[in-house]
DNA sequence: GTCATAATTCCATAATAATCGAATCATAGG
DNA sequence: CCTATGATTCGATTATTATGGAATTATGAC
């Protein structure tokens, strides 16, 4: 993963409906959802959301399938994980960092948001 | 660390420039670089430079401290590992779906609010 | 104070990204 | 073929981001 295509990928993310969007998609699971549901659920307009999706699948981060007439749209979790690969391997712990100053192993975060919208 | 923080973030390692200043500071580790030596690395002008370490500390992946007549930057590696938390815990890890993998009907993820700010 | 250096801010410009209604394309069912 | 539905593309508009020269601020040495 060369890193303009990681400059995409991040740039992908990094966009409210972008990061709202993918997360619901890894939530969906393999089964994925259409771009209709995708575009009520999170309340943009369908125009809006072809060209983020569009955006996402362009870097890579999702797969669309024609269901009959559907679009039906996948988190691609191996670009995921390379993305993520890429900022440790690069960004982090590819480096050895001295000391105190290293990586620390537990991320200290505040979580405020449970995901959880089945409903 | 909200999804606001984390879309800065993304948007702020999302180009060309920006990423490699702060793999650059990452290299560099907790000696850090001052800015003109990172802008000539670089070969970025000084005031684009600028911006550019504006928005990285803004996203606050990098952190400044001036000494004589240098501002030393240095890179964040603990905001760098709360972003890559984020990431895997609510894009790609809090779902366990690597791949093709089944997706048990599990994905709330009742996380304890571990509050420590990553100013 | 004057000069030199390091970095930033200012400002105008250029480039890129986001928004969304309307038009279009694709599929399915009668 | 005709109609309905799901989704995308088009196009015009607005907003945001990037660029870099010139002016400015901050520090240090003399």
């Amino acid at each position: 993963m060369e890193s303009a295509h990681v400059i995409r990928a991040l740039g992908a993310l990094a966009q409210e409906h972008r990061l709202a969007t993918f997360r619901l998609l890894v939530q969906a699971g393999p089964e994925g959802m259409a771009a209709g549901a995708i575009a009520e659920s999170l309340g943009v307009p369908p125009s809006s959301m072809s060209f983020h999706l569009a955006q996402l699948a362009n870097a890579g981060l999702i797969t669309s399938l024609r269901q009959s007439r559907s679009i039906i749209y996948t988190a691609d979790y191996a670009a995921m994980n390379a993305l993520m690969g890429y900022l440790t391997t690069n960004c982090c712990a590819g480096v050895p960092c001295t000391a105190e100053a290293s990586c620390p192993p537990q991320p200290t975060i505040t979580i405020p948001t449970i995901t959880k919208d089945v409903a």
